[in-house]
DNA sequence: GATGAATGAGACTTCATTCAT
DNA sequence: CATGAATGAAGTCTCATTCAT
């Protein structure tokens, strides 16, 4: 593994744990085995280190997020399928989702907003499944932009508790999240409460494939 | 308003914005208009500080979710009146329970310790009610850690992204997030879904007076 | 000595034999004798101390040139005062004013500005003797503008090759000056070259005392 | 242009600009085009490179004022003709006689003394014109080595203010000093003072002559 | 010739904290 | 109560330089 590789993850994992702030360069220098002064080839800054995590993260749930809405064919399978696909993003790649999640406010304001704007790119993907289900009559929920939100934090979630070493099976809690999203948009065939296993979808495996599947680094 | 109060509030604003770690003294002097040296008769440590905070704020949510739960008669009353009381307490105390959701990884272990020990006796409460409802039948949950886990992460957020400011009633996200929470617990009566509005609970406003009430804070 | 009064005359010191860019923190501090936090109890930067020291010296210097101006009555009697007495701040005073010809570069445009404004304030004292002298007719010089850049540094030379400690006598410095610069602006009485014994004017004691004068310093 | 051409001409540049020390070896090799680590293919060190720039710039003054004393027959038309050269000098190799003034702080000893040695037979070569001319009475100065001093400073002083886009001609700047200098050191002829026109020395067109003349620089 | 990767030392600055007044 | 002065440790970042390729 390449220097670069090594400072990616171990910044990562750094900054998921202590936080960005609480992590200072000393650390992501021996996190990656190298000096203080090289750390500087691969990064012009701290924030810049932090930025680039940030962007591709988020590069790559859009793009995953894409191809799952690829393959299903209703507002409700979507939704169902961008929730699994979540899960195992933030099960799967814990520390970068986390990164994501909490480090926005240590960014300077451009920076930030590029992210922001990558970030709204992918909830306005969720966005769109309610407002098409709710339209269609699909589903129902008592409103659109309160339950987006509510669902995200819900899903996410799961990137702060989920451990690889617990007992628990990502699998399942995939599944179970599914479930209680389809619970809460009021997903129903005629008047029975729809369940993931009732969709057209891929199995959950292929999902599970889709977020450790390995993704080409971009040169530093 | 004393000094106290003023690094109290003014602490809490800077913590929840721009972290615990980000936040020097000379801004919390700053913040609480006094002298970098006279805000040491305020605290013993900024960790210290931080401590407190969580405590206070901690010690308040479990005294209010007793309250609550004093006044509900049923599991899923008590699950129902447990979040509306923890979306008003999140969304009009929005700082201090922003800060003790994220500055946990701050504290060093003994104070951490402590401070978990509030946390879990109050996400008891909730998985209390997961188990006597799925116990007695009157809900259905697929798993109930994970489901406990899955609403509060749903509840808290709304701290995140709720503003006094913005466009968004509060009763109405507390609404919202009871039926929600309902519908992914699967509670009915017969076949039919239930909300809130169905179950024997104070009224709304009772639980944002709940909230806001003024508390005697103890002197430093 | 307070500790302000020694960072100021070791830093002046400093700058002047080393430069200030050659200079560090670290060299401050310890001329001053203080740690190296609290050297920032005296400075907000390493620029902001030194446009503090060139302000000053550049204050002084031109209230020692009005000081001359008032003393002298025509503009050949006001150049030649003028000489006297750059070249005794430029002798006795010769860190401050060896700091202010050479580090001006080291200053961010904005408080280069500032001191430029100094700087010209006191140049543009000799322009107008020039100026003056050259339409009265009591002197003669091949270029107004030339002849004073010249004139300047010249005198200001003395600040880079007098020291005390040499056998040259800086009262007889001043006079040799000032009977170069009546030569160079062809100062006559008749057919005859005026020296500075010639000229109506304090004696050299009064602009060396004038030079070492204590001075009240600013607080920090 | 060769790269050590470039590295020389911007290395002179940025040296008389923002200074030594404050000059990096990136802005070197960037200003010369070339990278980092190829920059040591035409240097031993930054100060080596400074040293090489110092005694090619004194060299050719040397050899100037070598060639300027030929052709002059007495001490009063020496001087005025090393007063040329040395104006054009100044004027237009600018960037290197400002480094050799400003920049011998930045040496270590034993280099200093190397270049300390060149430029004391430089200034011999004026300090024998004012001792010979005061010797044969065709001069009349109240201290010789002040006045040496003194007159170079005023000369050198060209190469901080002259600049090339501004509004004045070297030439006329050039025989203003020369006409300074003969008026400093009291040159006449029977009771008329003594200017550049009346002596008997090449044209000034032949002093800017060689001071642009192309140089063979030595290879790296 | 040329260079990307690497580094120890040191740059300037801010940190949380203490203490005499 | 309140504070100005002081500090050791640590913060981020840049320095001039080397070396294998």
């Amino acid at each position: 593994m390449s220097s670069y590789q090594r400072l990616r993850s171990s910044a990562l994992e750094l900054f998921a744990t202590r936080g960005f702030q609480a992590t200072g360069i000393r650390d992501l220098a021996a996190g990656a085995g190298i000096s203080l002064a090289t750390l500087y080839h691969y990064m012009d800054s701290k924030e810049d280190l932090l930025v680039r995590l940030m962007r591709e993260s988020l590069g790559r749930l859009n793009a995953d997020a894409r191809t799952v809405l690829a393959e299903a064919a209703s507002p409700v399978e979507r939704l169902a399928g961008l929730t699994v696909m979540h899960v195992f993003a933030h099960g799967l790649r814990r520390t970068e989702t986390v990164v994501v999640d909490r480090e926005l406010r240590a960014l300077k304001e451009e920076s930030r907003q590029a992210v922001v704007a990558l970030r709204d790119e992918y909830e306005e993907m969720w966005g769109r499944q309610l407002a098409d289900g709710t339209a269609d009559g699909t589903l129902l929920v008592p409103d659109v932009r309160v339950t987006r939100l509510a669902l995200l934090a819900m899903c996410t979630g799961v990137a702060y508790w989920y451990s690889e070493k617990g007992e628990l099976d990502l699998d399942e809690v995939a599944v179970v999240h599914a479930d209680l999203v389809l619970a809460q948009v009021g997903a129903r065939r005629g008047s029975r409460q729809l369940r993931l296993e009732d969709l057209d979808l891929p199995p959950v495996a292929w999902f599970r494939e889709l977020a450790v599947r390995e993704e080409r680094q971009p040169a530093p």
